[in-house]
DNA sequence: TGTACTACTTCATATTGCGAAGTAATGGAG
DNA sequence: CTCCATTACTTCGCAATATGAAGTAGTACA
C-alpha cells in the first residue's frame, strides 16, 4: 500500500466513523486497520491533532478490560469538517479518475 | 483542494500521461492543471526524482516557441511501476469508498 | 526595447504517516 | 501470587512529497 496515498484521507475515514457514532482510538485503530493498513501513532496523533483544532473534543470513559478509554466527539466545525471533506474526496477522486480513464479506450 | 489528497497521486498522473506519450514538464503542467490545480515546481521536481529513480528517462528536443524541451519517456520499471500503481489505486479507491459509503443507507 | 509567453531550476517550508519504544490497567493461566 | 496477553494511549524523530517564491533563458511581436 502506498504510505503516500493515506495522506489526508486518513483524516476523512476517521471524521467519517466519528459521523456515525462517537469512538475511541483504540476501537479506530482497530477497524480501520483491516482495511487501510493503518499504524496506531498515526491515529492517535491525529486524534490529538483534530482536538487541537476543534474539529473533535473528548470524554473519558471507564472500561472494564483495560485502561480508561478517550472518546471523541464531533464539535459543530467537526461536523462542517466532515461533509467538506468528503465532497473535496469525491470531486478529487473524479478528476483523478478521468486522467487515468483516459487511457483505457 | 486539499493538497494532502494529492501525495502520491500525481505521480500515478503523470507518469499514466507518460503511458500515453512521451511529453515534456511544461506540457505536463498546462494539462494537469487544468484539472487539478498542481504548481509547476511540483511537476518538475517530481521529473527530476523520478528519472534519478530511474522511472523515466529524458531526451531534449528543440522547440521553435522558446527554450529547448525535456521529454520524458518510461523505462521498462517505469512501465511496470505505472500498471501496479493504477492497479493500487483503484484497490485504495475501493477501500475508502466503502469506509465513507458505509454512512449513506 | 520591452513585454508576454514558453520552459525549466532551486530552495526552504509545512504537513502527515510511520516505526519504535514506552507507560498503564485488566484479567486469566500456571 | 506471578507472569503474560490484551487493551489503550503517549512521545519522538524520520521520511516523503507538494508548494510558493524567486530566478534564468529562449522566442516572438509590437
Amino acid at each position: 500500500m502506498d504510505t503516500q496515498f493515506k495522506k489526508g484521507i486518513i483524516e476523512v475515514c476517521v471524521l467519517s466513523e466519528l459521523d456515525k457514532q462517537d469512538t475511541y482510538g483504540y476501537s479506530l485503530v482497530k477497524n480501520l486497520s483491516e482495511h487501510l493498513d493503518i499504524g496506531e501513532s498515526t491515529i492517535y496523533t491525529m486524534l490529538r491533532r483534530l482536538t487541537n483544532d476543534k474539529i473533535l473534543d473528548q470524554y473519558e470513559v471507564q472500561s472494564s478490560d483495560g485502561p480508561t478509554r478517550k472518546y471523541y466527539r464531533l464539535t459543530g466545525v467537526g461536523k462542517e469538517r466532515v461533509q467538506q471533506l468528503k465532497s473535496d474526496w469525491l470531486k478529487f477522486n473524479q478528476k483523478v479518475n478521468a486522467i487515468l480513464g483516459e487511457n483505457h479506450e
